[in-house]
RNA sequence: GGCGGCGUGGCCAAGUGGUAAGGCAUGGGACUGCAAAUCCCUGAUCCCCGGUUCGAAUCCGGGCGCCGCCU
């Protein structure tokens, strides 16, 4: 808990009591057009638009995660978009630090922040926080993926799972022993701290939790849906996405590059080298993106006190925000916000 | 019209006598620094009818449908 650090606090003028900063969290599933209705927002309620996408903070690839325009950005402040390339190492850690960083700055301005994006580990990791811990070592996670990948060779892939038993039970029961990542990251707390994630992360508990929010869910339903992400996807191709990812080769990016491997990108790069097509590709890439949106909102489903909007309807939406804006902070609330 | 092949869950597809592999899709779920990632769960009585058999998706007969070749 650090609920009194640098956070900025505005004095409410009526009550005199210090309140938090207003979030508004505009999140949902791929295509669901929660981009162009937060930009909608920040312009009538004097709002900044703080990225909550994980591929969107790359640079050079704009079309494939359909990154807000140039256009689109000079109506509205954009933060954390183009913040690395895509050779970089990039995380929900580091994610955190440099959003609520640009959310500080958005905040003394007297400005609103739309966390826009449906990535929701960093929506939660903006807004809750995450436990902290030493950097990632990446030697270290190099050693265990590769001792797991030997035990795998040797027939006993729950190896690393089984250790991860011995010293912390409590994680092991959470996590699938075919859970490769959760598995190693539990390892590496454990190595790199002594400590038992299971006890570090009850301990947190998603409690850091800096911002008086609003939290909307941009849905326009499964059907309606489906046929936008059909549309998108051919568009995006006609947008260039071709060229994009060519671009992207010849700078350098190679294929096993996390974010190469993103939707679309992992797609098209065998059209590119001649060993796919384009048809082929543009069906898989419509089916990943389906099923990518089907885990969003499996992610969202379970949240507390989320208001799930029709794109259709975006008067809702802005009364809603309207509301909220017009209240103020009530003190603490209870139970996790993201 | 003749000859041959095929007909298994939404799709692809094993299985040729003992009560239906697998893959993909779909749907549900998990998720505390790789998250557009990673992982878990999820369905059929085998085209129809009749016969043989203790027992048939598997054998036999008939029908229907599809594919190929031939005339």
């Amino acid at each position: 808990m650090n609920d009194d650090s640098q956070e900025p606090r505005s004095l409410d003028p009526k009550t005199q009591v210090r309140a938090r900063p207003p979030v508004v969290v505009v999140t949902g599933p791929t295509g669901s057009g929660k981009s162009s209705l937060a930009i909608e927002l920040a312009e009538r309620f004097e709002g900044e638009i703080v990225n909550a996408d994980s591929m969107q903070v790359f640079r050079y690839m704009d079309i494939g995660t359909a990154k807000p325009s140039a256009d689109e950005r000079t109506r509205v402040p954009h933060h954390v978009f183009d913040v690395v390339d895509p050779d970089e190492p990039y995380s929900a850690g580091r994610y955190a630090g440099e959003a609520r960083t640009a959310a500080r700055l958005i905040h003394a301005r007297d400005h609103v922040v739309f966390l826009t994006g449906g990535t929701g580990l960093y929506i939660r990791a903006f807004l809750d926080g995450l436990i902290k811990t030493e950097n990632v070592d990446p030697e270290l996670r190099k050693r265990l993926e590769e001792e797991q990948a030997r035990a795998a060779e040797e027939g006993d892939a729950a190896r690393l799972h089984r250790r991860l038993a011995e010293f912390d039970a409590q994680a092991a029961a959470k996590i699938h022993p075919n859970d490769v990542r959760r598995t190693v990251r539990a390892l590496e707390i454990l190595e790199q701290s002594g400590q038992r994630a299971s006890s570090v992360r009850e301990a947190h508990g998603f409690r850091d939790r800096p911002f008086r929010v609003l939290h909307l869910c941009i849905d326009p339903g499964r059907e309606a849906l489906a046929e936008r992400i059909e549309v998108r996807t051919e568009a995006m191709i006609e947008a260039g996405l071709l060229r994009e990812v060519r671009g992207l080769r010849e700078r350098g990016y190679a294929a096993d590059l996390k974010p190469m491997q993103a939707i679309g990108y992992r797609h098209i790069q065998p059209v590119v080298d001649g060993s796919d097509t384009l048809a082929n590709a543009l069906e898989a890439m419509k089916v990943d993106t389906r099923r990518f949106a089907r885990r969003q909102r499996t992610w969202i489903r379970p949240l507390p006190d989320v208001h799930w909007h029709d794109p259709g309807q975006p008067d809702a939406v802005f009364e809603r925000v309207g509301r909220f804006l017009e209240t103020h902070d009530e003190g603490t609330e209870a139970g996790p916000s993201s």
